[in-house]
DNA sequence: AATGAATGAGGTTTCATTCAT
DNA sequence: CATGAATGAAACCTCATTCAT
C-alpha cells in the first residue's frame, strides 16, 4: 500500500478514509473504555485534525462509518453465503456470525455505542441514509435466508436476522459488564453471573431459531 | 431559595433519596432523548445541586438506582406471580414483561443508557453490589420458573430470563431510532424497517422461549 | 473593600461581576487590539473560566456589559448637569462627551466592536434589553436638552444626541487607524490624512449643533 | 472540477480579480450578516480556493479591494459633479452620497468591517496605500468642494467630507441593529429608537453642513 | 496558472463535583 | 443537614492559508 501525500485520485480518498477508520478502530482497540478524541485518530492516521474532517462531518459520523464498515463486513460474507448455491444450515449462519460479529473485537462495544448515537448526535437525513444502506443488504440476506429456510415466511428472514441482531446485542450489554468484575464473580451470591457470553449466545440463537423455525427446519440441510 | 426540611431519620431519608428518583425519572420522561442534568433534577425536586449528592454519590449512580427501582418493580411481580400458587405460562410471564418493562415509559431507554455506564462510570464496587441484588431476584426468579417450566434444568431458567431481558433490550435498540424517521420509512427502501416493536419483541420471545421450552412445554399450563 | 471568596449576598455578587468587567476592561486596555479570550479575563480576575460563566451568559455579553457600564457613566454624568438646576451651555456638554467618552481609554474601541456584535452574536431578547436600558437615558437627557435648548422640537433632544454619538463613533473609526501610519503620515500624499481626532470631532460636533439648534442658540446660555 | 481559462494578460488579470470581487458582493449582499468563506466566494466565481489568493493575498485584502471599488465608485460621481462646470448645492452633493452610498446595498455594512479590520488584519503598507489612493480622491473632492463653496477655508472641504462620511457610517452602525427588532420597537420604552435611518442621517447632514458653511452658504448656488 | 487536499491554531461552553458558609 | 458559588477539564469544529500536483 502506498502512503499518499495528498489523496487527489477518488479511490486514494476512499483508501485515506478507510486509514482514518483503521486509525480510530485500532484506538478504540487499545482503549475500548474510551473514544478517542479526534485529534488523536488524527495523529494515530499521521493526519492534521482538519483533514479528518474533509473525511467525515462529525466525530460520530466517523465512527458510525466504522461501525457500518463491519455491518457490511458481515453483511457480505452472510449474503455471500446464501447465495452460494451449497445448501445453508443455521449452524452455517452461526459460524458467520461467530466470526463475523461476535469474535470481532470491538464490533459489539462499537455497535452499542452507535445504537446510542442514532437518536441523538446523528442528523436526521445521515440516519435515514445509513439505515436504508443497511435495509438493503437485510432485505438481500432475509430473502437469501427464506430461500433456504423454507419454514420461513415472506418477511421472516429479515425479521429472523434482527431479533438475533438484537439477542447479540443485547445479551452482551448484559453479560459484558460482568468481565470487569474478575475473581468476584466466584462470590456465591454472584455465580449465577458467571457466564460465557460465547457459549451463552449460541446457545440463546440457537433457540430463536428453532421456536422460529421449527426443530426440524433447523436441523435439516437446505434443499 | 429553595425551603426544605431537614431529612434526619432513615426513613426520612430513603424517602428523599426516592423523591429525587421521582424527579429524575419525571425529568427523563419529558425529555427521553436527553439526561438532565443534576442541577436541573435538584431543582425539580425542591431541592439544590449538593443536597442530591449527599443521598447519591454521583449522577450516574443516582442513574443506577432509578434503574434498580425498575428492575426491582419488575421482578417483584414476577416473582409474586411465580410464588402465587396458580399455574404460570409463557402468557403469563410475557404479560408481566409487557406491563414492568416493556410499556413503561423510560425503562427501556434507562437500561441501555446503564448498560452503557456499567463498564466504565460506576466505580466497581458499586457495579458489584448492584449486581448481587439483581442476581439474587434473578435467582429467585430463575429458580421460580424452573418450577412452573419443567424443560429447564438448573439454571436453566435465569438463563432464559437473562436471554429474554437481552432480547428485549437488544431488539428495542435496534428499532427504536427508526421511530424518528417518521413517514420516510413509507420510501420503498426503508420499508423494511417499519416495524412495531411490541408485536415483534413478542413473538421474538415466544420464539425464544419456545426454541428454549419445547412447543408443548410453553402451551401447557405448570403443574 | 473586602475580598470575599465566595459571593454570596446580592452586593457581593454585583461587586464580582464588576470586578470581571474591570479585568475585562484592563485586558482591553493592555491590548487594544485583541479581545482577551474568557480565560485570560477569568485568571486576571483571579477566578476560575466557568466562573465568569455565572455572571455572563457569554463572553460577548460581557463585553456588552462592560459597554454598558461606560455608556450608563457618560449618560449620568450628563443627566445630572442637565437636571442640575444651572444653564446648560453646548461647551458644558462638550465637556461631558470630551471627559466621559472621547478621553476615556478603550471607550470607542469598545464601542465600535459592540455594534459589530449587536447584528449577529447578541441574542435578539438580550439586545432589545440592552436597547431599552439605554433608550430610557436617552428619553430622560433628550428631554433634558430640550428644556436647556429652546431650538429643540420635541424628540430633538435625542434624536442631536444620537447624531452626535454617531459622528464621534463613526469619525474616530475614520481616522483612528491613521495613527498606526507614523511617520508615513508626513508624506505628502498622506498628510491630508494626518488629523487630530479630539480637536477634529469637538469642531465637527459644534458644526452639528450650530446647525441644528442655530447660531444664537448654541452660544446662550439657557434660561 | 471546475475548467476555467487561464488570466494572463494583464487586463485579464484585472477582469478576473473584479470577478470575484462581483462574487463577494453578491455572497454579501444574500447574507448581509455574515461574511462569506473564500471557498464560497471561489464556488460563486467558479474558480477555486487557491485562486483567489493568486488575486488578492488574503481575505481581508479582497474585503477591503471590494469596499474601495465602493469608495472609489462615489468619489467617481462625487468629483464629476463638482467639475462638471455647474453650480453645485449641498443637495447636488447629498444626492450623490444618497445614491452611491446610503442607498447602495451593502455599502455601509462593508464599509463597518473594513473600519474594524484596518486596525488589525491589514498589513501596513497595504493600509497606507490604500489610505493613500483614497487621500487623493479626497484632496481632489475636498478642493472642488471648496471652489464650489466659498465659505471653506483651505483644506476645509476634505474635514467636512471626513466629518459627514463619519457622520452618516456612525449613525449607520448606531440604528441599524434596530432593524432586527421588529415590532418590539413599537413598545413605548423602545419608541424613541424607531427611526428612519435615511431621512435621519440626511437631516445630520444637513445640519452639519449648515453648522459648517452657514446657512446661507448652503443655499445659494455657487458663482 | 489553476487546483483543492492538507494544515492546525484557536477559543467557547458545559456541567459534574466540591466545599465554604 | 442544606446550600449554591466556584471549579476546571475536556474536546469540538472552522476556515484562512499553503503548496504539491
Amino acid at each position: 500500500m502506498t502512503v499518499v501525500q495528498r489523496a487527489m485520485a477518488t479511490e486514494d480518498k476512499e483508501e485515506r478514509g478507510n486509514a482514518i477508520l483503521d486509525a480510530a478502530e485500532a484506538l478504540y482497540l487499545e482503549h475500548p473504555d474510551r473514544i478517542a478524541s479526534v485529534a488523536e485518530v488524527a495523529q494515530a492516521a499521521g493526519l492534521a485534525k482538519g483533514t479528518v474532517y474533509l473525511y467525515f462531518p462529525s466525530k460520530e459520523e466517523m465512527l458510525l462509518a466504522l461501525h457500518e464498515r463491519h455491518v457490511r463486513q458481515f453483511f457480505a460474507h452472510l449474503v455471500k453465503l446464501l447465495e452460494g448455491g451449497k445448501r445453508v444450515t443455521f449452524e452455517d449462519v452461526l459460524a458467520i456470525a461467530r466470526k463475523h460479529i461476535i469474535r470481532v473485537p470491538g464490533y459489539l462495544p462499537l455497535t452499542s455505542r452507535c445504537f446510542g448515537m442514532m437518536d441523538r448526535e446523528i442528523p436526521l437525513a445521515t440516519a435515514i441514509a445509513f439505515k436504508a444502506r443497511i435495509a438493503l443488504a437485510l432485505g438481500t440476506a432475509g430473502a437469501g435466508l427464506e430461500r433456504h429456510f423454507r419454514a420461513l415466511e415472506p418477511g421472516g428472514g429479515a425479521t429472523l436476522l434482527l431479533n438475533s441482531y438484537g439477542l447479540i446485542v443485547g445479551l452482551w450489554q448484559l453479560m459484558h459488564p460482568n468481565e470487569r468484575f474478575g475473581s468476584a464473580l466466584e462470590r456465591p451470591e454472584l455465580r449465577i453471573l458467571k457466564r460465557d457470553y460465547e457459549r451463552d449466545v449460541e446457545a440463546a440463537l440457537r433457540a430463536l431459531w428453532t421456536g422460529s423455525l421449527g426443530v426440524k427446519a433447523l436441523k435439516e440441510k437446505s434443499p
